[in-house]
DNA sequence: GTCCATGATGACACGAGGTGACATCACGAG
DNA sequence: CTCGTGATGTCACCTCGTGTCATCATGGAC
C-alpha cells in the first residue's frame, strides 16, 4: 500500500462536513477541504468524483449490502416480500448510524446539488435492487418497477428516521411505509 | 419587451441539442452553444442555471400541467386513482412530442450529469403531484408515497414509449406499468 | 543490504463553468 | 423627444476539475 495514511478518504470527508456545517456548501473551497485533511485539491479529486461526492462516501457500499442481503432470501419468496426482507436486513446495519446520516442530511438539503446527487445515489441502489430481482428469475421491467419503489419507500423512511425526536426505528418506518403503499394501491 | 428575439431560450436550446448530437455533451462548450445561436456566453446563463438546463427546458411546465390536471380530477375519486387519472391526461398533451423526447433522451444517456439532472426533473415532478394530493385532503406522508410511486411509472412509461419500434403509446404504456405495480404488490 | 516496481501524493499548468458589475442599445410610454 | 425598462454585451474574476510529470516511502526480488 504505502505509508501514506491509509483513511485519506476518511479525513477528507470529515474535514468537509466539518466545513460545510460552519461555512456552507457554496462557500467552502476544494482546497480549504484538503487543507483540512493535510492534502492538496489534487489529491481530493483522486479520491471523489467532485466535491459532492466526498457527501457520498458511506452510501457507496450500500448497494452492495441490499443487493447481498436480497440474496439471502428464500427463493421461494414473492418479488415484493423479498426486496421488503432484503431491505430490512441492510436498514439493521445502519440504525448506529443514525448521528452521521442525520449530520450529512442537513448539508444536503442547503444544496440543490446535493439534492440531486443524492437522488443518483437512491437510483444506483434502484438499480442494484433491480440487478438482484432479475438475478432470481423476475422479469426486467417488473424488477425495475419494484425496485423504484423500494428506492422510494427507502428514502421516505430515512426522511421519518431521521426527523428530530421521531424517535423511530429505520426499519421500523420502512415497514411502516410499505404497508402503506399497498394499503394506498387497494384503496 | 424590447426587439430582441422573444425565443433566445430556444434558439440556444436547438442549438445546444444540435451540438451535443454531433460532438457530444462534454465535449461542447457553453460559448459554442451561445454562437450557435448567435449570443453570448454570459447570456445563455441568464436563461439557463447551468449547461446541463439546457436539456430541460421542455420538463419546466410539465409539473405544473399535471397539478393541473390533478385539480381537474373528480373529489370523490381515491388518491390512487386521481394520480392515474391526472398523470393520464397530462401525457396526452405529450404524444405529439415523441420525437422531440427521443432525441433528448438519447443525449442524457451519455452522461451521468444529466441523468442526475433528470432525476432532479422527476422529483419535482412528485413534488407538484404530491402538492396537489395534499389540496385535495390526502395526507402529507401519503401524498408523498403516491407522488414518488407515480413519478417512477411516469419515468418507466417515458422509457417504454421512448423504445425504438416500440410503436406504444405513452398513455398505453403509463397504464400497462400501473397496473403491473398493483399486482405486484398483491402477490 | 541494495535495487527496483508500485502506488499514493505533490506541483504546475490550463481549459471550462459560472457570477458580479457595469455599459449598451432598442423599444414603448409620456 | 426624452426617459425608463429590460435584454444583451463586455470584462474581470474565482473555482472546478483534469492532464502531466516529479517525488517519495514501502515491500519484494536478488
Amino acid at each position: 500500500m504505502g505509508r501514506w495514511s491509509p483513511d485519506a478518504a476518511l479525513r477528507l470527508e470529515a474535514s468537509a462536513l466539518s466545513l460545510f456545517e460552519t461555512q456552507g456548501f457554496a462557500e467552502t473551497t476544494v482546497a480549504q477541504i484538503a487543507a483540512g485533511a493535510g492534502l492538496t485539491t489534487r489529491t481530493f479529486f483522486r479520491h471523489f468524483a467532485d466535491k459532492r461526492d466526498v457527501m457520498f462516501l458511506r452510501d457507496r457500499e450500500l448497494p452492495l449490502v441490499v443487493e447481498e442481503s436480497l440474496r439471502g432470501v428464500d427463493a421461494a419468496t414473492s418479488s415484493a416480500d423479498a426486496v421488503r426482507l432484503g431491505l430490512e436486513i441492510a436498514c439493521r446495519g445502519l440504525e448506529p448510524l443514525h448521528e452521521d446520516f442525520a449530520r450529512r442530511r442537513a448539508i444536503i438539503r442547503t444544496e440543490q446539488g446535493l439534492v440531486e446527487r443524492n437522488l443518483l445515489s437512491r437510483r444506483h441502489l434502484a438499480g442494484a435492487i433491480a440487478a438482484a430481482l432479475v438475478d432470481r428469475g423476475t422479469d426486467a421491467r417488473d424488477a425495475a418497477l419494484l425496485a423504484d419503489v423500494a428506492a422510494a419507500c427507502f428514502e421516505l423512511a430515512v426522511e421519518t428516521w431521521l426527523e428530530p425526536r421521531s424517535g423511530r426505528t429505520l426499519v421500523d418506518a420502512q415497514a411502516d411505509l410499505w404497508r402503506r403503499a399497498r394499503e394506498l394501491f387497494d384503496a
